[in-house]
DNA sequence: TAGCTACGTGTATTCCG
DNA sequence: GGAATACACGTAG
């Protein structure tokens, strides 16, 4: 018996019955490969009212407990043997309308987070080895800071439109090295398969030496010999181009691309092989092979789970074959769910799909569709450049003809997530995120969660257990920020303050969680909004004062993902104690956050007024303050030294008026050299939320407005941002709107002038359809399709998606509703108005 | 795989005279 | 035919 002792970082739990009663699972990755950590005979446990009286045959132990309800009622423990009576034990209870605390926190959960264990852990045992898997029983486990470095396999299929599965491809990548593996359904390869290697090699022109034994048809998987897509003849006859959207026409954009891809950086040769198969049943053996031999940590792909997955699952379903790709060897575990993406579950593996998780990770690009995303960040297009219909046929037809065209388009979109991941760094951060949280990489997603994990133990610890989440009922809408602006117009030498994560400051220096709520009787703390917390019972404001120490060490040791983790954590902390979904639920707490937030916010424009400045603008936590004519020598310096001065006038006044520390920080944020505040467009007063900047390095910024808007036209933004810089910088604006006006009735904009929009919905839903949904309605009358994204041009027919190659278009739409406004917004401070800069020829109309 | 509110804009529809 | 209102979307923070 030798004790080995490793970290080992978790990816997935559970909690199983069997002959050990109660046994909890965690899967990880550790040092020398993945370990199973097994607990048996774990007695998962609830409370309830000691005052509640059990059915007769309740399988439970009932143990006097020193502890209280969230309300203040006494409590027992209720002590199962296994995960199934713990499930029936909630059950039963709830069924006879007994009040319990916690049973709806998973066993396998509570056990790491009651011994403070995020994201990897330390094991003290005694190994065994099954197969790959380092198994553990029973041993040790305390908290460990390990960070791991994961192995992902990237999978990709394609189908056609029968069902039929063609091909398979996955690209793996990790600490070892890269390789890929594809296979593709071919009738005629003889029963076993027949394997050939496969290269990656920069255009046709394969490296002599590297593949003498290339077959011709297989070999290659880069873009570069793209297929043209020729007959994209929109951009030219109709003049509403598709310039725009990433794919289309420009044949110099994709010849430029294969020369990119031709001579471009070379990137390593991951090797790997093909295997053509005669039967589906071959591919799917192929696939949980593969997974079985490479054993990712992470399977990644793009709509990976509502695609992929399961599509392979309803096949191996149809044939008899189970997916048993978790570690283990155990099945694929779909769970459909109506309305919504199925959800995925595996043993030991993690399941990441990519827009998503990017999109959680405050990546934006043109579309989420693989091709715009991989172009946008990778430069690099994809081997098939067309969607939706065209895409099925061009697959259709490279499965009949050219199988070794599948295989490379189907390689290289397996390729360009796996890339597309290692450029964003995305699972890094997800990984970072465990870490911080304890969720594992797939979860760190669910606010709620992490805000539990770290709040329950902590509170067990006072003596207190938490109520059910079910038992949590909304109260109407709380009140939220402060915005206010004190007038239109241009303003020179604006200085931009702002309290630096203003409402986690707020949280530790008026002491607010859920438990000081609960205390406020004891030692209670009076808050600039009358609400009352304790001054000595709270949770919550350690914990941010120890993630805000972990921030700034992080941010001195450059550790810019760290950094970023833990802001993300601090600022959820309203946004969940703010949700009914939160089992710690009050309205109260939101309610003293952002009411002393506005209490903040006016205090400082007060502040800032008395002392003579203009205030021109807040919103939450910014004001944006003109400086005075003798601070233009030194602006920066005056900036900083006024947020200096209200820091301390906060720090005083708290201390005297509420006796607890300030930790409100304002900071002198930028300058804007010139600053523009709109009027509404629909009526008088000024806009909030809406501005345009110019900062002493010559750059315009733009918030709210066209510019930033996705759904306006690339004609409006890009006329909004011209006019913007040439009125900051004092040039003629009315020659030059006169001239983009004129390019609009030439055709010179057609291709910026098409409308990209989401539906929230299914278009026949919608009781009066806007514009975009008649265009999908166009395109999918019977909404079949489901469509939730569209392009579109108004034509004098009106809307009409790019998919129907519209040809006509309505320039006055554009001059009048793209362009009329936006210039507007600046002439009518000039007193003027694009109308009357476009004076007589608007007349031309007529 | 349930963090929050505040806000502006454009379009369609309804209401009213 | 114009004002008021509802709805949808995307944004600021």
């Amino acid at each position: 018996m030798k004790i080995t002792e490793t970290d080992m970082f978790l990816l997935t739990a559970d909690a199983e019955d069997g002959g050990e009663g109660c046994c909890l699972r965690f899967w990880g990755i550790g040092r020398a490969g993945p370990v199973l950590v097994r607990i048996p005979h774990h007695q998962p446990v609830f409370f309830i009212s000691r005052s509640a009286v059990l059915p007769a045959g309740f399988r439970a132990e009932r143990r006097y407990l020193d502890l209280k309800g969230f309300d203040g009622s006494d409590v027992d423990g209720l002590y199962f043997q296994t995960a199934s009576e713990y499930r029936d034990g909630r059950y039963r209870t709830s069924e006879a309308a007994l009040r319990t605390w916690e049973s709806d926190v998973r066993p396998e959960d509570r056990y790491l987070m009651e011994r403070f264990i995020n994201g990897s852990a330390h094991i003290s045992g005694v190994p065994r080895r099954e197969g790959h898997l380092t198994v553990f029983d029973e041993p040790r486990i305390t908290p460990s800071e390990w960070r791991p470095r994961l192995k992902t396999l990237s999978l990709d299929i394609e189908t056609g439109r029968d069902g039929t599965l063609y091909s398979v491809a996955m690209d793996i990548a990790g600490p070892e090295g890269r390789q890929v593996r594809a296979a593709v359904l071919d009738p005629k390869a003889p029963a076993g398969g027949r394997v050939e290697p496969l290269y990656r090699s920069a255009g046709n022109s394969m490296p002599p030496d590297a593949a003498p034994a290339a077959p011709q048809n297989a070999a290659v998987f880069t873009p570069a010999d793209v297929t043209t897509d020729s007959d994209n003849a929109l951009a030219a006859s109709a003049g509403a181009s598709a310039a725009l959207h990433t794919s289309p026409a420009a044949s110099t954009t994709d010849s430029d691309n294969a020369l990119a891809a031709a001579t471009g950086k070379p990137n390593p040769d991951p090797p790997g092989t093909v295997t053509y198969l005669p039967t589906e049943i071959d591919l799917l053996r192929h696939f949980i092979k593969t997974v079985d031999e490479t054993d990712p940590d992470v399977i990644i792909g793009w709509h990976v789970i509502g695609f992929d997955l399961s599509f392979l699952d309803e096949k191996s379903r149809q044939v008899n074959l189970p997916l048993r790709i978790g570690r283990g060897r155990s099945p694929l575990k779909l769970t459909e769910r109506p309305g919504r993406l199925p959800i995925a579950e595996l043993e030991g593996r993690i399941i990441i799909d990519g827009p998503p998780t990017l999109r959680g990770a405050f990546h934006k690009f043109s579309d989420w569709r693989l091709d715009t995303v991989a172009h946008e960040l990778l430069g690099r297009r994809k081997d098939i450049a067309e969607h939706g219909q065209e895409k099925v046929e061009e697959i259709e037809r490279r499965f009949r003809e050219d199988k070794g065209a599948l295989v490379r388009y189907n390689l290289e979109d397996a390729v360009l997530v796996t890339e597309i991941f290692e450029r964003t760094g995305v699972l890094e951060q997800l990984v970072t995120r465990s870490l911080i949280t304890g969720l594992p990489p797939d979860q760190v997603h669910r606010s709620v969660a992490a805000f539990d994990r770290f709040f329950l133990p902590r509170l067990h610890r006072k003596g207190r257990v938490a109520p059910n989440q079910s038992d949590i009922s909304a109260s109407g809408p709380s009140p939220g920020a402060m915005v206010f602006s004190s007038g239109a117009g241009l303003f020179e030498d604006v200085a931009v303050l702002d309290f630096k994560s203003l409402y986690p400051t707020i949280i530790r220096t008026f002491h607010i969680d859920p438990y000081s709520l609960l205390e406020a009787e004891n030692h209670p703390l009076e808050t600039p909004v009358n609400i009352r917390f304790s001054r000595s019972e709270h949770i919550l404001p350690a914990y941010l004062g120890e993630l805000m120490q972990r921030r700034s060490r992080a941010k001195a040791e450059k550790d810019d993902p760290l950094a970023q983790a833990v802001k993300i954590l601090m600022n959820s902390m309203y946004g969940v104690m703010g949700s009914p979904g939160c089992r710690f639920y009050r309205a109260e707490l939101p309610a003293a956050i952002t009411g002393i937030g506005r209490w903040v916010l006016e205090t400082t424009a007060e502040r800032l007024r008395k002392r003579g400045y203009q205030v021109l603008y807040g919103d939450t936590d910014s004001v944006f303050v003109k400086l005075k004519t003798e601070e233009r020598q030194n602006p920066e310096q005056a900036g900083e030294r006024l947020a200096q001065s209200i820091d301390e006038y906060f720090r005083e006044i708290i201390q005297a008026e509420y006796g607890v520390t300030s930790r409100l920080e304002l900071e002198f944020e930028k300058r804007y050299v010139r600053l523009f505040l709109p009027i509404m467009r629909s009526g008088g007063e000024s806009a909030v939320k809406r501005y345009a900047g110019l900062l002493p390095d010559g750059s315009v910024e733009i918030k709210g407005m066209e510019f930033v808007r996705s759904d306006s036209t690339p004609l409006a933004r890009e006329f909004q941002y011209g006019l913007f810089r040439r009125y900051f910088d004092g040039e003629d604006l009315k020659g030059w709107i006169r001239e983009q006006v004129e390019k609009i009735r030439s055709g010179e904009m057609d291709d910026k002038l098409i409308y990209k929009r989401r539906l929230s919905r299914a278009a026949k839903d919608y009781k009066s359809p806007p514009p975009h949904v008649r265009a999908v309605l166009m395109l999918d009358p019977d909404g079949t399709k489901d469509l939730r994204e569209v392009e579109y041009v108004i034509t004098p027919q009106g809307p009409v998606p790019m998919e129907l190659n519209p040809q006509e278009i309505d320039y006055s739409h554009y001059i009048d509703k793209q362009l009329r406004s936006v210039a507007d917004d600046i002439l009518a401070l000039q007193g003027e108005s694009f109308d009357a800069v476009l004076g007589g020829r608007q007349l031309d109309l007529f």
